[in-house]
DNA sequence: CATCAACCCTGAGAGC
DNA sequence: TGCTCTCAGGGTTGAT
């Protein structure tokens, strides 16, 4: 499920240099393809293949989830959902239509940008400002502005259950299932503490574990789960995440699955108990 | 405000 | 083999 570290692994390869090899910045929109309708929420299909002619790509950014194509009017935005994805063919000879191509941009040069999505919850967005699809949106958590006072302070300002919370877009941009269950493992967090219980010193460690996580996912070009998105690394480090039944890498308790938010989620209950421990916690 | 169910979808795995 | 059923999962919406 593409969730901070795998949309980060996307737009760098869009911006060049990655996995697809053909950076899509200078590049002028020649036409585009609409396959599946509700892939444009914003505005219409018909609108949308009528406005994206001519505009170009300036720069590719990345916002929570969100993937920014900057154009020289207005702004493409992207969101994976839970089984987007996006590929670019450079030339003729490797175009292909695949099973689940929702919206392919042809470039001026032949080259082309294809967003593929089997469950179709992918959406799109053709606006002039981006800051009414991704105004709401938390911090990011990788950007240094947020310390941990703030973050303290932001935790202390709800009393809900901790991982919905961190996967709440308003609250914070970019977490999703995966990362929340590995960062809240790491600090011994369970995820249904309070998270106005969570002392500072605990936001402090949670602050970094989510870092340390999603750094190691950035590293790791993301996580390839089941059929979704292809070329990350970091399903093999994986500590809880999809781990049922297996070894607590830091106890040897076997790790349990809970529905938490209407998630799976996967704790070691040994070490993740819902009583705030006062010793040993550090690690 | 916090929580939850339903919804949008389809591939995959289980059960038969 | 192949059919039917159930489920996962990010985010939105509406209800409690």
């Amino acid at each position: 499920m593409p969730e901070l570290p795998e949309v980060e692994t996307i737009v760098r390869s869009l911006r060049g240099g990655g996995q697809f090899g053909v950076p899509v910045i200078d590049r002028q929109i020649a036409h585009g393809q609409v396959l599946w309708e509700k892939t444009i929420a914003v505005p219409t299909a018909a609108q949308f293949l009528q406005e994206i002619v001519g505009r170009r790509v300036k720069d590719v950014k990345r916002r929570g989830k969100f993937i920014i194509l900057r154009l020289d009017q207005g702004n493409l935005l992207v969101h994976l959902r839970m089984s987007g994805d996006i590929r670019v063919e450079a030339s003729m000879a490797e175009q292909e239509q695949l099973p689940h191509d929702r919206v392919s941009l042809v470039f001026d040069d032949g080259v082309r940008l294809v967003f593929n999505d089997a469950r179709k919850f992918g959406r799109m967005w053709l606006v002039d400002d981006a800051a009414g699809v991704v105004g709401g949106l938390g911090p990011e958590p990788l950007d240094d502005s947020l310390d941990v006072a703030t973050f303290y302070a932001m935790l202390q300002r709800h009393q809900r259950q901790l991982k919905p919370l961190l996967m709440d877009q308003t609250f914070l941009a970019g977490m999703g299932n995966i990362y929340t269950d590995e960062a809240l493992h790491l600090v011994r967090l369970h995820p249904l503490t309070r998270s106005h219980q969570v002392s500072e010193a605990q936001a402090a460690r949670l602050l970094e574990a989510m870092r340390q996580v999603l750094q190691a996912g950035i590293r790791r070009n993301g996580a390839s789960i089941d059929w979704v998105y292809r070329g990350g690394q970091f399903q093999n480090d994986f500590r809880v995440y999809q781990r049922t039944g297996e070894a607590c890498p830091e106890c040897g308790m076997s790790i349990e699955r809970m529905v938490v938010g209407q998630r799976g989620t996967h704790i070691c209950p040994q070490c993740q108990t819902l009583e705030p421990i006062e010793e040993g916690v550090d690690g």
